[in-house]
DNA sequence: ATACGTGCAAAGAATTTGCAGCGAC
DNA sequence: GTCGCTGCAAATTCTTTGCACGTAT
């Protein structure tokens, strides 16, 4: 609940019901979801929330470290309330985003850095499969 | 030049200049190019060639396994002449795509198949840097 | 000769922006 | 009271589609 709250009051940000709400939903929701996704949990309790005002309020948080908008090759971006970036897994079936442990994968950027002499600063691992309740289904 | 033609006529398309076009200008460049970029690079030979056109043609190569359509985390998805799904390095400045060899990643999906119980068929592995042309100058 | 492909312009989808009025401070 | 925020609608960007005409087979 506070952190949003701290982060928003230093850098001057209005506290809004609005932006507690976006954040909340985000942040008690595991699916990953996009902007259309968490404006449709918002409706029933905000019912003149608008769109725009969601990806606002995403962009905002993704600005201040708060979140991050992450990339899964689908056409929308998804939203993770961590904003470490670290590997996800999908599930090609019901389209569930996992969290994977970073630590995992920690040797990669070497192994790249190499390959091709680049100065490695980031890794965006996503993993696609079969999820275990998919499977025995 | 010539497996395009013979999948082509494999699968009944027809064999027109503009399909040579795109085909040729995407094989002959290392930057993995977007659709734009690719219709840029065609203007010059093809000034009549309509970018509905370019992406009616590299749809058709990806549906007929010629090539692949990469999403980066941009705004617009790039064109692989290696139909093969296969790690890329990016150059953070340059924005310059570079091929890494699969090898040295395939025993990822057994490590993510034993952390959280999937059936892992694809891994996307991106990684971001800075490139060594970059990085001297 | 007969589809199929091209190229224009218009449609779509996701996201962003402009701006008038409202509400947090 | 001020200025940032909201919410609407319009704009933007990338991509797809419909359709009349042209062209590869």
């Amino acid at each position: 609940m506070e952190a949003l709250v701290k982060v928003l009051k230093n850098h001057k940000c209005k506290i809004t019901p609005q932006r507690l709400a976006v954040y909340h939903v985000l942040r008690n929701n595991k699916d990953h979801p996009n902007a259309e996704a968490i404006f449709k949990m918002l409706e029933p309790n905000y019912p003149t929330i608008s769109l725009a005002t969601v990806y606002k309020s995403l962009e905002l948080f993704a600005e201040l470290g708060l979140i991050q908008a992450i990339n899964l090759g689908e056409n929308s971006f998804r939203y993770d309330p961590n904003p470490k970036v670290h590997p996800h897994v999908i599930c090609s079936k019901c389209n569930k985003v996992e969290d994977l442990p970073e630590e995992y994968f920690d040797d990669l950027k070497a192994v790249v850095a190499k390959l091709v002499n680049y100065k490695v600063t980031k890794q965006h691992l996503t993993f696609y499969g079969i999820c275990s309740d998919c499977n025995t289904n």
